[in-house]
DNA sequence: TGACACTGTGAGAGCGCTCTCTTGACACGC
DNA sequence: GCGTGTCAAGAGAGCGCTCTCACAGTGTCA
């Protein structure tokens, strides 16, 4: 597009010698730069031509340390390994925030402790004034990082339902009512007795989807069964042991909600291994909609969850902080949709 | 336009304030927090209390506008989709560069251009002096940025084999070999007639997984048969229609090497729809080792290469480049490891 | 015509840091 | 005593930018 002829990598082409080549001053350019409006046309033009020729690019320490901000943001991802890595909640989280903050002109500063050690580095990091603001996710337990932030007065925004302590925005997804959805749907179905296999009771998302199984049996009058719930962690192990705990405790299930895909694919090939076949004997429903539940055999019924867009929410909200001194935390629940396959399909049985 | 002077970030703590309560210069202060020899022991203690009791954190603007380094680097991820979300390819490599930087105080700036526009911004924002470097991942066709930055005299090291114009760092996985490999373990295992799915030929990875497909069979003496090659995307639906393909051109092949996991996916469910048992009638080994490999029926054999590795030694290289002037471009390539599973084992059938 | 408002532009003062240069203190040899 | 060398510490000059303030130029109205 331009022709640039001086290979510059930044050091070199200067406000000054902008101005000097446009004829006016350093000021002047500045305002260009920057879009103020009270530039003649005449000037604005010449200015304009001269960055073009000279391929100036202005230069972000400099702005930094008068502007006091540094146009860039930090996602800060607190997940020891697990889910980071069976599932794509993370590039998609990244790509909506990616997305909201190109059209802004911010920068997306990855932070991902690894360790302790590293997590305290990070929060140096993020008190010491580098970014302009934080997006959170994926916390566990009661994480004191958000509340600490917020406390010192940098932007945040978190990503999932907030520890008990932090009064900061959020934006979460329905987790809730997707799990309703998940169980209604098996309802639907005729399913007389639906289990369940929650997620770490230490995690909102745990808590959450586990809540809305236990509303729907509430709603359809449906007494509850301790017999009929199982706890583990996100993963396939996870989700195959506690099937096997079901199949202890319950044989008779012929309906199994799911806290996550990863659990659900446990959970499938150890039906399988009892000799239950899916859906005719036991119809199953995940969460995540991840790529995974299309691969099963049955492809997986599952909750899908609208991550890009939190991402670009998250985005919004935060940009909404910034630059203000005081805000009020503001709050984003976003709905989930039921993805029909043939796990949980056809075959009412009663 | 809004002038604040809230202690918001940064909160004001400067040098200076350092150096008055510690009772020197603030070239001594400055001198102690870069980790400078020449101080004696008690003014170096005097600063140390003096930047603890304050919480002093330097102003990186402050330093960056000087030292003309910005202490942070650039991943850029240009990919339009696809791949980001079906493997945790970047979340892993994401997860070793994020390793290797933490060690080195580097920051991560992660670029992820969804458009051609926003293509061209981020190479006017590399270009622009704003990071110390650059890694390049997921590049297609003949990519010119690479060249470009590397031009401008921007330090940059590519994941994955770069285009032909490129003369840059790059650190690479043995997919040809990985192919070999895995053909190999077929023809080990007694299959007479292999079939491939290769993935699109305008990728590096591509080419090489089918150049090794191809390597050995030449070696093993066996005749190549093009009807027993399909070539399609890394969707899990290509796989699906080049299994297809296959069985149409070639219905007697017995093994199966397939250029991606999610491919892989698609052909294990066409083959058991065209009612091909496996690994009996067909034995398949996959390439990613992702996830979803465990989740199949059966779980799929799979080359596993180590992409967090990668992103360790794409760091490794790139932080050798920065700060020399001339460098000659490095290139490293990664063995990987055949994981052996259900979809290719045992049933010795010639 | 003078007083006044308004607008566009320039001059210049920093932002917080690093780094060179200079100074000061002290030890040593003659 | 003086010159010389060595090492630690301070003074001060910017790095490239934004932003306030002053000022020149133009228009408006009594």
């Amino acid at each position: 597009m331009s022709t640039r002829h001086l290979p510059t990598n930044g050091r070199g082409i200067t406000l000054d010698e902008v101005a000097r080549v446009a004829g006016v001053s350093r000021a002047t350019v500045s305002r260009v730069v920057n879009g103020k409006p009270e530039v003649r046309r005449d000037a604005r033009r010449a200015v304009e031509r001269a960055v073009e020729e000279l391929g100036y690019v202005p230069n972000a320490a400099a702005r930094s340390l008068v502007t006091r901000r540094s146009d860039s943001i930090g996602v800060v991802i607190t997940e020891p390994g697990g889910r980071l890595f069976v599932d794509p909640f993370f590039p998609r989280l990244l790509r909506g925030v990616g997305a909201e903050l190109a059209s802004r002109e911010l920068q997306l500063v990855l932070v991902m402790p690894g360790s302790a050690e590293e997590e305290r580095r990070a929060e140096r990091y993020l008190t010491g004034g580098h970014l302009d603001g934080a997006l959170l996710v994926s916390l566990h337990g009661d994480d004191p990082l958000p509340a600490r932030l917020a406390a010192r007065g940098i932007p945040v925004v978190v990503g999932g339902r907030p520890p008990k302590g932090a009064n900061v925005s959020f934006v979460d997804v329905d987790n809730r009512q997707g799990a309703r959805t998940a169980v209604e749907h098996l309802l639907a179905q005729g399913r007389q007795r639906v289990a369940t296999i929650g997620g770490p009771l230490d995690m909102a998302v745990g808590i959450d989807r586990l809540a809305g199984y236990r509303e729907a049996l509430d709603e359809a009058g449906i007494a509850r069964d301790a017999a009929l719930e199982a706890i583990d962690d996100f993963t396939i192990e996870g989700g195959s042991s506690a099937t096997a705990r079901l199949l202890a405790a319950a044989p008779d299930f012929d309906g199994l909600f799911v806290a996550s895909d990863a659990m659900a694919a446990g959970a499938l090939r150890v039906l399988r291994e009892s000799g239950r076949r899916v859906p005719q004997d036991v119809a199953v429903v995940g969460f995540d909609d991840s790529p995974l539940a299309a691969t099963t055999d049955p492809p997986l019924s599952s909750i899908q969850q609208p991550i890009e867009e939190m991402g670009r929410e998250m985005v919004r909200l935060l940009v909404e902080q910034i630059g203000r001194s005081e805000t009020v935390p503001r709050r984003l629940i976003l709905a989930t949709t039921l993805v029909r396959r043939g796990s949980s399909e056809g075959v009412a049985n009663g």
